[in-house]
RNA sequence: GGAGGGGUGCCCGAGUGGCCAAAGGGAGCAGACUGUAAAUCUGCCGGUUCACGCCUACAUAGGUUCAAAUCCUAUCCCCUCCA
């Protein structure tokens, strides 16, 4: 089950990685590991504090993935029972709490969305309240009484907070020593997180080395740059892709990336072999590879990542259909027009506009019309004020720009 | 509790009585180009109007002025320093 060749193992492993604490004892570790034929514990930890997740979140899922691929066992903690206290991580205030109905909620379309990443038959998934909950206060004091407030502090989040006079509640402090907590009760072997969890990570292996356990490696996955190819990927920047987006919609934006930072996708979001990757860069860097054609591969694949094969062809086709041949998708959504509003029989193409909700108000609409990007049937639309007749244009395409098309119903 | 700085359009940010619907950038939209919804270039980018204009807008509420984002008063919020 186990990929028998540490080097294979270690290209994928090590693929699109921040940083590996400690490399050469993640090496011994494969490698006694292929020996004895047992796969390894790669604990993921995973706050249930945001219902959705977007491909920044899934970075970390697809490492989690790859593990799987090559025959170890994820284990993905719930942290039902720490999303209570919040992750104080990047974080300037306490958290507001969650209540234990909201975690469950959010937990469930969470685990929803993190299957389409990874493969569910071999995932093993726990919530760390079954062994937060029943805690003795005793345990709690034998696990606090091996950490200091100076360690504590050499944090930066607390650090800056504890010099700018902000609180830090003592729960706070806990939060990290909680997540180690689950490294003991999971023997992990090895914690993936993003960047920002190295502190937390290594907390997991101070407290294992103290409960007489192997201190897990960590590894961390860098932060997914977004849409606009600067920011991180974050919903409340709006440069995100949802992972229950629809194909065409995630194929497009795919599309929309800026070339630059195509292969770092790649890294992440592909369980492409590194020198795969790398052949790519380098022909698109020598001229024989068109960056389209290689952009339209990731897009495939992060399609099919989430739906399947067939997803991804149609959205590749639909890309073509509108993009390349310039003509209109297979399927349009519908606009319904009321015949009954408009007793005249007519409405304004600046109207229509508006009241689909194509143009954000008629002079947006008039400016649409004005710089030629209103089409009807594939015919040029350039008079501001044209009126249409409803019976003439029921079941007409209208199309703005070349994206977004409607297709008119009239009853 | 004291001292100071600040709140501007979707976001960042300039503007300190009229030339301000408000520089510049980003985002967004459209057009050109392109095997890309990339890059680049061009235009648009509060509402309404064919247009002149009118209306709404620079934290909130009042006021001074022919005229206020800009001055005054009060209120709310944010930040920095001191205690």
């Amino acid at each position: 089950m186990i990929e028998r060749d540490l080097e294979k193992q270690l290209d994928f492993i090590l693929k699109g990685v921040e940083d590996v604490l400690l490399p050469d004892e993640l090496k011994t570790l494969l490698s006694n590991s292929i020996k004895n034929d047992k796969p390894l514990n790669i604990k993921l930890g995973l706050d249930p504090t945001a219902p959705d997740i977007h491909l920044g979140h899934t970075v970390v899922l697809t490492k989690l993935r790859q593990f799987q691929d090559l025959g170890h066992k994820a284990i993905l903690i719930i942290g039902d029972y720490t999303a209570r206290i919040g992750d104080p991580t990047g974080r300037s205030v306490l958290r507001p709490s969650l209540s234990p109905e909201k975690i469950d909620e959010n937990a469930k379309t969470y685990m929803s969305q993190a299957f389409k990443i990874l493969d569910e038959s071999k995932t093993e998934v726990v919530k760390n309240s079954t062994w937060l909950e029943p805690l003795k206060f005793s345990e709690v004091l034998n696990i606090t009484s091996r950490f200091t407030i100076a360690r504590m502090l050499e944090r930066v989040d607390f650090k800056k907070r504890f010099s700018n006079n902000l609180p830090i509640t003592i729960m706070e402090f806990l939060y990290p020593l909680m997540q180690a907590f689950d490294s003991i009760s999971i023997k992990a072997d090895i914690e993936l997180g993003g960047t920002d969890q190295r502190f937390n990570l290594l907390m997991g292996r101070e407290l294992q080395k103290e409960y007489g356990q192997k201190p897990q490696i960590a590894i961390t996955m860098p932060i997914l740059v977004g849409l606009d190819g600067v920011q991180k990927m974050s919903k409340s920047l709006g440069n995100y892709i949802g992972v229950n987006e629809n194909p065409n919609e995630i194929y497009g934006k795919v599309m929309s990336i800026s070339d630059n930072i195509m292969i770092d996708y790649f890294n992440l979001l592909t369980r492409l072999p590194k020198n795969e990757i790398y052949e790519m860069q380098n022909d698109m860097k020598n001229g024989s590879l068109n960056p389209s054609v290689a952009k339209r591969k990731l897009a495939s694949i992060i399609v099919e990542n989430l739906y399947d094969k067939n997803a991804a062809e149609d959205a590749g086709n639909n890309f073509n259909r509108i993009f390349k041949d310039k003509a209109m998708p297979e399927e349009i959504n519908e606009y319904i027009i009321n015949k009954k509003n408009y007793p005249s029989g007519k409405i304004k193409a600046t109207t229509l506009l508006t009241e689909s909700n194509l143009c954000s108000s008629n002079s947006d609409a008039k400016r649409l019309i004005d710089q030629g990007g209103l089409k009807i049937d594939n015919n040029k639309v350039s008079d501001i004020n044209l009126e249409l007749n409803l019976e003439e244009i029921n079941s007409k395409i209208i199309q703005k720009g070349r994206r977004f098309f409607l297709k008119l119903v009239v009853k």
